[in-house]
DNA sequence: CAATAAATGAGAAACGATTATTATTTATCC
DNA sequence: GGATAAATAATAATCGTTTCTCATTTATTG
């Protein structure tokens, strides 16, 4: 039947914020629509069970969901405002930071920091 | 008065602990010596206002904590014990990452797989 | 040993995040 | 339009973590 109209929105909304959102902020974000939060939940479960969807951990503030085609990129987190920004590019030298025996298979980087509108607020 | 019999075992684990541990980490690491769950939040809460102790959120298991005397590290957590471990060492080319406009003031690495133990049992 | 004050353990309570429930609404198909 | 099944909003229930409460224990001091 697949109607999910709320929930387009929830994968809309997504696809359009700049960085990764928790269910929470989405929610706020959808609020006008009347949204109702256990639809946010369901269509994040759905996303992530389709592989449209990604959870990631950010530290501070819990899992947050974003689209999965989005390339290889790690996250700025501001400590004002506290939104995650997507930031592109990597780093160098991780391999040899793996200790003997350990086998790596992902990594992630957090940068921490102020965002360009919380430091021009300042 | 000062006794603190307990909270010093706490800390004492922390110090020999490869790694920042949870609150339930070390509970059950102190769990022969009869320690309450809740003397070990205190134990940590002090900690971290005396500035011994230093809380980190490594993705995966909530807040763990460390000695703040530790230097310069990151963190590899093993997917499959959920254990995490410290990594001494650090990368390159964080600066080129920060967008225009934002200011860096730290940042975390995590590197996920599989630690020696577990890659061998497997 | 007695008095005092901090520390403790056990369990209850609070808290936030997530999931389940249920009556209602909405799209689709005929 | 009517029947049907999925989707929805609201809210209750659940779950793990952290904090609170309080009676008891322990160190310290005299």
């Amino acid at each position: 039947m697949r109607r999910a109209k709320q929930q387009l929105a929830v994968f809309r909304a997504l696809g359009e914020a700049d960085g990764p959102l928790s269910a929470r902020e989405l929610w706020t974000r959808l609020s006008g629509t009347g949204v109702g939060l256990a639809t946010v939940y369901r269509a994040l479960q759905r996303g992530v069970e389709e592989g449209t969807l990604e959870s990631v951990e950010v530290l501070g503030g819990g899992v947050r969901y974003e689209p999965k085609d989005r390339e290889h990129h790690h996250h700025f987190l501001c400590s004002t405002c506290d939104h995650a920004f997507d930031i592109f590019g990597c780093v160098e030298g991780l391999e040899s930071l793996v200790p003997d025996g350990f086998q790596m298979t992902g990594h992630e980087v957090v940068l921490h920091g102020t965002c360009d509108a919380c430091g021009t607020a300042a």
